[in-house]
DNA sequence: GCATTAGCCTAATGATCGTAGCCTGACTAA
DNA sequence: TTAGTCAGGCTACGATCATTAGGCTAATGC
């Protein structure tokens, strides 16, 4: 019985991949094992079950998630810091769909570390909002309102909602348009 | 062995409810079996196995959703018909979350009655736009847009992604006005 | 070298969907 | 009235899941 020499790392890992490439329903126990060639139980001495397995995928989308929102808000402002970083968002999207679905499932009321890894990407769109000065709680209106829009524009890309054979990339410009263009300058408000 | 004298009407209505009270994934055969007091594979004879249920849920609610959102635009225009039926939108999402998610669930490729009526809820969509007189491929743009922003709030509302103690309503008016304030008139492209 | 532990295993439980095939109540038609 | 049909229920199975219990062994520490 050879040992594998696994550890949560490398469970994870296949789990993201399983995830990316056959989306993240396809992330059960059994699965995941096999692709480490060891059975379901064993996994469970790296990883706390299914809800941990999947807790730390999203963990992990939403650390990369931020990392790229970051790098691309980096240097700019304004419509042009949101428009590069609505791009980043949508093509890690693209890139780990099945990583990006795991972003999305709700961290259970209580786990801190899970809320603050979701906290610290939408910090981001917050930061690249600031040229619109907007003071505070329409500033967290306005957040949503950009949340909204992407993560709509993303999930419904993503479950095939836009049937119709029409440029996709210049819809979600359209979108980044839009939500610079109506956005409230604070002198109109 | 009485009789329980089902229908396939029946057994969709079950499913409905358990999936508004308990989320679409409560929807098992077992369980909507269950609820009508009978076992899981007499559900076999009224209703295509559980895609066939869910397929039929979606496709009700898919109906109900378009209804709301024509009434909803009745009789009225511009950015007022907007609002009034992106509010019904919401409402129903909230009045019907589970019946709402299947709505998301893409037709299967082929399966031309559910998506014509996806479709059909889209068009209302289209039809609240016309005030912004956009040409052909601007309108099918703007249409995406603004299911991206509603679909996007509603679902993020429903997967408890806004986390913040801040009123919701205000911010979907927000994403409205944002949404209005920010298609292209026509002129301006 | 021996004890301990970590890491794998098998076995078992209980949920799920789905299929096959039986049984019977209720309608239909002679 | 009676016989025949069949819709609509059932039990029994087979697969695939997650999860727990408990055992065996390779590696590590003393």
């Amino acid at each position: 019985m050879p040992r594998r020499g696994l550890d949560s790392r490398q469970v994870i890992d296949a789990a993201v991949s399983i995830a990316d490439r056959e989306g993240l329903e396809a992330v059960t126990l059994a699965r995941v094992a096999d692709s480490l060639g060891v059975r379901a139980p064993s996994l469970y001495h790296h990883v706390a079950g299914r809800d941990g397995l999947l807790r730390a995928v999203a963990l992990r989308g939403l650390g990369e998630l931020t990392a790229r929102l970051q790098a691309a808000a980096l240097g700019r402002a304004g419509p042009e810091a949101l428009a590069t970083t609505a791009n980043a968002y949508r093509e890690y999207a693209h890139a780990h769909p099945g990583l990006y679905a795991a972003t999305q499932r709700a961290a259970p009321p209580g786990d801190v570390e899970h809320e603050q890894a979701g906290l610290a990407a939408v910090r981001v769109l917050s930061a690249v909002l600031r040229a619109w000065h907007l003071e505070d709680e329409e500033l967290l209106h306005a957040v949503r309102v950009i949340r909204s829009g992407l993560h709509g524009f993303v999930s419904l890309e993503a479950n095939g909602g836009f049937a119709l054979p029409l440029d996709l990339d210049r819809s979600f410009e359209r979108l980044i348009e839009t939500l610079a263009a109506g956005l409230p300058p604070a002198e109109k408000r």
